[in-house]
DNA sequence: GATTAACGAGAGCACTGCTCTCGCAAACAG
DNA sequence: CTGTTTGCGAGAGCAGTGCTCTCGTTAATC
């Protein structure tokens, strides 16, 4: 019984999946505003409303594409942190932020579409958010699990109340082990490497970085500095 | 003989100039995708075609708009810089960073124009670079002028040669005063700063961060002390 | 074997960017 | 002042879009 209901629902499973596929593809080549339902189900030779039994809607089908791209960069992400020993933090850290890099130029156009200007209807479901936490996550975790000997850094200038403009709960779910006085510069870490790749990939760079491969480097150099993280 | 030709081209100025105005309006209304010339014509009491004399594609249109985006940008934070003593460094990088979060939040669209994801046709014409880069030459000229009694800053670990991935020819012109080994730094806070805003509009901090506008503070805090513009 | 549900086809609506032709009127040259 | 050029708006039209609705067909369920 369940074995022919299941025949179904993987059938409509395979075509949704080849929906997506094709949609991939004319984004890769068109760029999102390139992407048509009707230039999809002409190169599956389909009829345009045929889609409509899977994707209700043309942002239904990039919702969809955006959840399977924050999965795909959050699992490059993981691999790329699961092959360092975990007491390595340096090492964990440098892998991990190429692993975003070779991803984001490796798909530049799902880059834009989870980093880019939002669209219209930018509603955040909740499945997007997680989605998009498993980068953070990891990152999280490496500073987390950073034993960093700091000694309360000495004597700081007086550390502003975080809590007065971060969910610091939240915050505490995403990097568990890190002191809530260092959000700021993990935040701030973390909005720099994503603020490199946008530029990079958006060309806001163009005239001033000639290579941005090994600036990168140097950048995720000195964000392990500030974050303590270097050996 | 110029006074006739002159009414004809004022004539066209204050068209195109109203055409934009309009364009900005349902941007503003309906995102960028929302933006449609038929609209825009209709808008304006004209015949769809009629627009065409002025703008010969869409694209076109869009891109005036982002460079009257980023000469509006480049021109708030050139105020903002100018209204503080040209000795107090730390002053005029705090004005012209909130300058920039003030003109981005209030313009979040026209920010999104310039700094989301490239129109297709992303050929970044010499003008538009040129826009682009004064605020870029803003922060330089702070950071340039504030006489920093930095000591070669001790020992310091090897610095990498940052001419193996920067245009330092470009980045001279952009920065004068800036030592070479400190254009990395700077460049990050430039990213930072954007990457910040970036993330703050287009949903990324939805979670994470509940006041965008203390944090940014401290962040751009933190930039001063990592850039030795503190007093 | 009868019923229900999923599906693809096809026509159609309202909309888009863009092209082309046609008259009108302002600017110019003699 | 006359004739010509040039810029302009109107209108029709083309190809394309997202999306809706109806209608047979086919596959799963009872």
């Amino acid at each position: 019984m369940s074995t022919a209901t299941n025949s179904r629902a993987r059938a409509r499973e395979t075509h949704i999946e080849a929906i997506k596929g094709v949609a991939r593809k004319l984004i890769a080549e068109k760029s999102v505003a390139g992407l048509s339902l009707r230039e999809v189900s002409r190169e599956m030779g389909l009829v345009s409303s045929a889609l409509y039994r899977y994707f209700a809607t043309r942002d239904e089908l990039l919702t969809a594409l955006i959840l399977d791209a924050y999965n795909d960069l959050g699992r490059s992400v993981e691999r790329a942190d699961a092959k360092v020993a975990r007491a390595d933090a340096y090492g964990r850290w440098k892998a991990s932020a190429r692993a975003i890099r070779r991803w984001a130029t490796k798909n530049p156009h799902e880059y834009a579409l989870i980093y880019g200007t939002p669209i219209p209807g930018y509603v955040a479901p909740t499945e997007t958010i997680d989605a998009a936490a498993r980068v953070a996550r990891v990152l999280g975790a490496i500073m987390g699990e950073s034993r960093q000997t700091s000694a309360p850094s000495g004597p700081r200038r007086k550390k502003s109340d975080v809590s007065r403009y971060l969910e610091v709960d939240g915050l505490a779910a995403i990097m568990p082990g890190v002191a809530p006085e260092d959000y700021l510069k993990a935040l701030m870490a973390w909005t720099e490497i994503f603020g490199f790749l946008t530029f990079e990939l958006f060309g806001q760079y163009v005239g001033t970085v000639k290579n941005a491969s090994l600036m990168f480097d140097d950048v995720v150099n000195e964000l392990a500095i500030s974050l303590k993280l270097k050996p």
